[in-house]
RNA sequence: GGUCGGGUGGCCGAGCGGUUAGGCAGAGGUCUGCAAAACCUUGUACGGCGGUUCGAAUCCGCUCCCGACCUCCA
C-alpha cells in the first residue's frame, strides 16, 4: 500500500502530497479542549476525524508522535480591554473549587468520551499549567525578537510590526493584511494594546484572578495561543509536519500561533495545516454560547427533542464517517437513524464473513469475482489516499456487502472465490473497520450470558419441533412472543437464529 | 459591512467537465409454510437565469437563498 497520500493544506488551498520532514515519521499536533465544561459533540467530532486520520497513518506505516493538548489556563472569556476572565478561573470562583479541580473534573469527562467514541489516546496530551515555564520562555524568545511589547506587566504581540517584516500574518487564514490593519474595532477606552489586532501573550493577573505565576514581567498567566506554540516546538520541534484542529480555530488562534512560533523561532510550526469542519444541528453550527446544542449523553439516552430515540456511540461515529471531514456535517434524527441502519448492516455483513471458510475448487473460481473483490479494497485505500475520503471509502467497502452476504446466504458459491482473495477480504475488511474506522462491535443492551443462551436454544429447539411437524400456529405464537419480548428470531434454511432487538 | 464556504433525488451525503458514488426510505421481484433478513431490479437529482464547450451538477458571469469566520468556541 505504497499509494501517495495526498492532504489538504489550509495554507495553500490546495491538496498536497504528502511528504514527512524524517522518512517514515510523523509528528502532528491537534488542537484539544479547554477544558472548562463537559465536552460537546463538535469536539466530539473533530477528535473523530483526527482520530481517523491518525489511525490511518499508523495503517500507512507511519511512526506517528500525535500531541493533542489540554488547555486549562489561558483561554480568555470576554475582551480582554473590558474584563476578561480565564474561563477555568472563572467557573473554579462559582464554583468554589480549585481552578484545577474544574480542569481535572473536565479532563476526566473527556477522556471517557473519547473512550466511549473508540478515539485511539494521543501519544502526548501537554498541558498548559506544566508548561508555563516554556511559555514565559517563548514570550522572552518574542519579546528578545522586537515583536512583543511590555505594557504595565502584560506583554503583547506586535502584530503590525509582524505582518510588516515577515509577510506571513493572514496567509493561513486567508485575511488581508490591509482588513486586518484597518480593523478598528472600536472597544477603545483604556485599550493597553498599540493595536487591536495585536493579542496577549502574557497576563498580569488581577488581584481577584485564581491562577497566578511568576514571569519576569509580573504575577500572572499566559496568553491564549501561547500553550500550543510552546507544547508543539517542546514535542514536535520548531517545524513539524501537521497542525490540525477545528476549522473555527484559523483565526485567530492558529493565525497567532504561526505568528509566535516565528516571532519566536522565525521558522514556521506546522508544514501542513489540517482543519475540521463544523458540526451543524437544524442547520446551524452546534455550540455552547448559544444553547444549539445536545450533549452526547442526551443522544445517548434520547433523552432531547432534537432526537426522538438513542443512538449509540458507534452509531454516531459511523454517522460522522459518512461525511468528509472537511464538509459540515448536519445532525438530524433521521440521518442518525439511517446511519445506524448503516452500521449496523455493516456489522452483520462483518460477521457473516468471517462465518465464512474457503472451500478450494480451482475448476469453479469466477476469476471476475476475485478481481472485482481485489478491485474494490483497493478502491477503500485509494479513496483514503484521497484527503482522508472515509464517505468514498465506506461507499467502496458497502459494495462488498452485498457480495459478502451472498456468499454467506449461499447464493453465491463460496468455491468461486480463491482462497486467498477470501483471506484478503477477511483481513482488510476487519482492519478497514476495526483499526482505520475505529468502530467496534457494542454489545447487545441487556446482553447475553449462558443462561439465555441456553433458555434460546431450548425454546428455538422445541419451535423447530413444531415447525416440524408443520405446526404452524405454534411456531408463529413462539416467535411473535418472543419479538413483542424484544427478540428476533429469523428462520433459514438450517434453521433459527435469534438476536436482541437492537 | 468585510472575508470565506455552501445550495445535489423523500432524507443524509460523495463527486467537481463525459462514468451507477454510497447509506436510509420507497417501488417491483427472487427465496421462504408465513414473517424477517438476505439477494436482484428500479429512481435520470444537481437553487434560478445566461454563457463557454462536441459535452456542465462540475468552468465563467449575473442572481436568489443559507452557513461559517471577523468576539469565546472543535
Amino acid at each position: 500500500m505504497n499509494n501517495q497520500l495526498k492532504i489538504y493544506n489550509t495554507l495553500s488551498g490546495k491538496k498536497e502530497v504528502f511528504e514527512p520532514l524524517v522518512e517514515g515519521r510523523v509528528g502532528m499536533y491537534v488542537c484539544g479542549p479547554t477544558v472548562y465544561s463537559d465536552v460537546h459533540l463538535g469536539n466530539c467530532r473533530t477528535f473523530v476525524s483526527f482520530d481517523v486520520i491518525y489511525r490511518y497513518l499508523l495503517h500507512k506505516g507511519y511512526k506517528v508522535r500525535y500531541v493533542r493538548n489540554i488547555t486549562d489556563v489561558g483561554h480568555l472569556e470576554g475582551d480582554i480591554d473590558t474584563g476578561a476572565e480565564d474561563k477555568i478561573s472563572k467557573k473554579a470562583r462559582l464554583e468554589q473549587l480549585e481552578p484545577m479541580e474544574i480542569a481535572h473534573k473536565y479532563t476526566l469527562g473527556f477522556h471517557q468520551m473519547m473512550d466511549v467514541f473508540n478515539t485511539l489516546s494521543p501519544s502526548i496530551e501537554p498541558r498548559a499549567t506544566g508548561h508555563i515555564l516554556e511559555q514565559i520562555e517563548m514570550v522572552q524568545k518574542i519579546v528578545d525578537n522586537g515583536f512583543g511589547y511590555v505594557i504595565n506587566g502584560s506583554v503583547y504581540f506586535d502584530t503590525v510590526k509582524f505582518a510588516e517584516e515577515k509577510e506571513v500574518y493572514g496567509q493561513l487564514s486567508g485575511r488581508k493584511l490591509d482588513d486586518l490593519l484597518a480593523e478598528t474595532r472600536d472597544l477603545k477606552k483604556q485599550d493597553e494594546k498599540r493595536h487591536p489586532s495585536d493579542f496577549a501573550i502574557w497576563i498580569k493577573a488581577d488581584p481577584s484572578h485564581l491562577m497566578r505565576w511568576n514571569s519576569p514581567w509580573s504575577i500572572g498567566f499566559p496568553g491564549w495561543h501561547l500553550e500550543c506554540s510552546a507544547m508543539s516546538t517542546k514535542y514536535l520541534g520548531s517545524t513539524f509536519d501537521i497542525h490540525g484542529g477545528g476549522g473555527d480555530l484559523k483565526f485567530p488562534h492558529h493565525e497567532n500561533e504561526v505568528a509566535q512560533n516565528f516571532g519566536a523561532c522565525n521558522c514556521a510550526p506546522a508544514r501542513y495545516w489540517m482543519h475540521g469542519n463544523m458540526l451543524l444541528m437544524n442547520g446551524k453550527k452546534m455550540s455552547k454560547s448559544d444553547g444549539n446544542t445536545i450533549t452526547p449523553q442526551q443522544l445517548f439516552t434520547g433523552e432531547s427533542p432534537h432526537v426522538t430515540k438513542g443512538f449509540t456511540p458507534m452509531a454516531i461515529r459511523f454517522f460522522m464517517l459518512q461525511s468528509h471531514y472537511r464538509s459540515t456535517l448536519d445532525l438530524t434524527d433521521e440521518a442518525l437513524k439511517a446511519a445506524e441502519k448503516g452500521y449496523n448492516r455493516l456489522m452483520e455483513s462483518y460477521q457473516n464473513l468471517m462465518n465464512l471458510d474457503a472451500v478450494v475448487d480451482s475448476t469453479k473460481e469466477n476469476q471476475e469475482l476475485n478481481t472485482k473483490i481485489k478491485s474494490l479494497l483497493e478502491q477503500v485505500y485509494h479513496n483514503l489516499d484521497d484527503d482522508f475520503n472515509c464517505p468514498r471509502a465506506l461507499a467502496s467497502l458497502f459494495e462488498l456487502v452485498p457480495v459478502i452476504n451472498s456468499l454467506s446466504n449461499k447464493q453465491l458459491d463460496i468455491s468461486e472465490l480463491n482462497s486467498v482473495v477470501l483471506q484478503s477480504l477477511k483481513d482488510n475488511f476487519r482492519s478497514i473497520i476495526f483499526d482505520i474506522f475505529g468502530l467496534k462491535e457494542e454489545d447487545n443492551p441487556g446482553g447475553e450470558n449462558e443462561v439465555t443462551d441456553q433458555l434460546m436454544g431450548l425454546i428455538l429447539q422445541l419451535r423447530q419441533q413444531a415447525r416440524a411437524e408443520k405446526n404452524w400456529s405454534m411456531a408463529d405464537t413462539i416467535r411473535d412472543s418472543l419479538q413483542v419480548a424484544g427478540i428476533e428470531v429469523k428462520d433459514d434454511k438450517d434453521g433459527s437464529s435469534w438476536s436482541l432487538k437492537k
